[in-house]
DNA sequence: CCTTGTCGTGAACATCGTTCTCGATTAATG
DNA sequence: CATTAATCGAGAACGATGTTCACGACAAGG
């Protein structure tokens, strides 16, 4: 439940300099595990990921790996995290090699598709739905921030905050719910900006889901357009220029 | 793969007036089984349900299940169509019970929240990332269908087919890939309309989504304004009025 | 040097999906 | 009605899974 710090004991070993031999070669394990752990992932997907194939994977036995994770859900904890933390760098970086806030929001948008539809499983185990009697800590809240973050980046700097066009009347108890998300990513806007950068990032992450988990059978035509136009449209309705 | 009638022989029991008694009791025992299966998945989730659990549920030897269901995949599929007819039938009736195109299609998409935060494990069988080794068979993809109509239904006597607002400049190659859903859903819409659509379709299922699989992390304040608000500008984008 | 803690091994347990055989019971046939 | 054929449930079995535990081998620190 709580990742392999559980288990290191006192070192608190701070990932940049493990001071002794033995921090440091289990430093290097554990990094090596996570990445059999994220082949086979890619592989046959978060459900069917097996500890013990992983282990067989290393040439180990399967008790082993014990040593460090206390469990199946600590070490898909790991995975989950760095999933998050991969897409959170497509999207900053798509977000920062464009220009004009529409154009940065339409190259987000891409990169995360793109890095979708090359890592569905990973995209499975972020945005699918959440494994059986898995709860999410507190370190994997915090990677998902960080997409959170360059979606709002983007939005945050658009030129006007213009009001969103077709503005339903004003919903009552709409500023309530609005509140933290506004403090947390884009303070001063309006409710309804707010309501609209959500209703884009949403659109964002059900897009991509709704492709990559089959529901779009509509032939083999190629998706990208509709895709780009769908997204130019929620961003254009977030006050994007 | 194939379903129940895999094994059930020549007799093509045609679910209205099954002629043996021996067809009868099948077929009630069949029901029986997918009501108990569909019990465990609300308890424990599409990915930890258990064909042994089910079993015991209903006082029976596991391998007994094997007479009814050739796998574990083919109980999972009856529960995936059951889902999607149920998710189906609120639409529709939501859809039904109410005057405006627009005041139909947030009815449409309360109705089916609503659904999802009673039924969320269902929500997250057919809506969520698919099971490891699963492919969908045709069964399911034609119960889909249904709250896809539903949802085109509504889509379909808009009062003005008004062009989306806030067009962005027309995507080259938008055309082709909107064709079939036009042809199959709006038939005589322009491609504008029909893309806002898909994207209204989206947003509803990504909404839902993001809020049963615990990606809406603000806080504990009520949802549903929010949604509300965000449902109406999708609306309002794809012609609604 | 010797103690202490870490690590890999292997066996074990409970659970899972699935297959098989074996009586028992029911439907169809002469 | 008697006999044959089909269906069904029970139970054992196989391979696989996650997890726990006791046991040695080894390095670190006093």
């Amino acid at each position: 439940m709580t990742g392999p710090e559980a288990i290191t004991g006192p070192e608190a070993e701070a990932a940049s300099t493990p001071r002794s031999v033995r921090a440091r070669v289990r430093a290097e394990l554990t990094a090596e595990i996570v990445a059999a752990a994220g082949e086979e992932l890619a592989e046959v997907g978060p459900a069917a990921l097996s500890l013990r194939s992983v282990a067989r994977r290393l040439g180990m036995v399967p008790s082993a790996l014990y040593r460090y994770f206390p469990s199946r859900d600590s070490l898909l904890t790991a995975l989950i995290t760095e999933a998050y933390e991969a897409v959170g760098a497509v999207a900053e970086q798509a977000a920062g090699s464009a220009d004009g806030s529409l154009d940065r929001w339409l190259a987000l948008c891409r990169a995360v598709r793109t890095w979708g539809r090359a890592h569905p499983q990973q995209w499975a185990l972020i945005y699918g739905s959440p494994v059986p009697g898995y709860a999410a800590p507190q370190t994997t809240v915090a990677a998902a921030l960080r997409v959170t973050l360059a979606v709002a980046g983007v939005l945050r700097d658009a030129p006007g905050a213009r009001p969103p066009q077709g503005v339903a009347p004003d919903e009552p108890g709409l500023e309530p719910v609005v509140a933290p998300i506004r403090d947390a990513l884009l303070p001063g806007r309006d409710a309804p900006t707010v309501a609209a950068t959500v209703l884009a990032w949403t659109s964002l992450t059900g897009m991509v889901s709704l492709e990559l988990f089959g529901h779009y059978e509509g032939g083999t035509t190629e998706f990208e357009p509709l895709f780009a136009y769908c997204m130019a449209l929620s961003g254009r309705a977030a006050g994007l220029d």
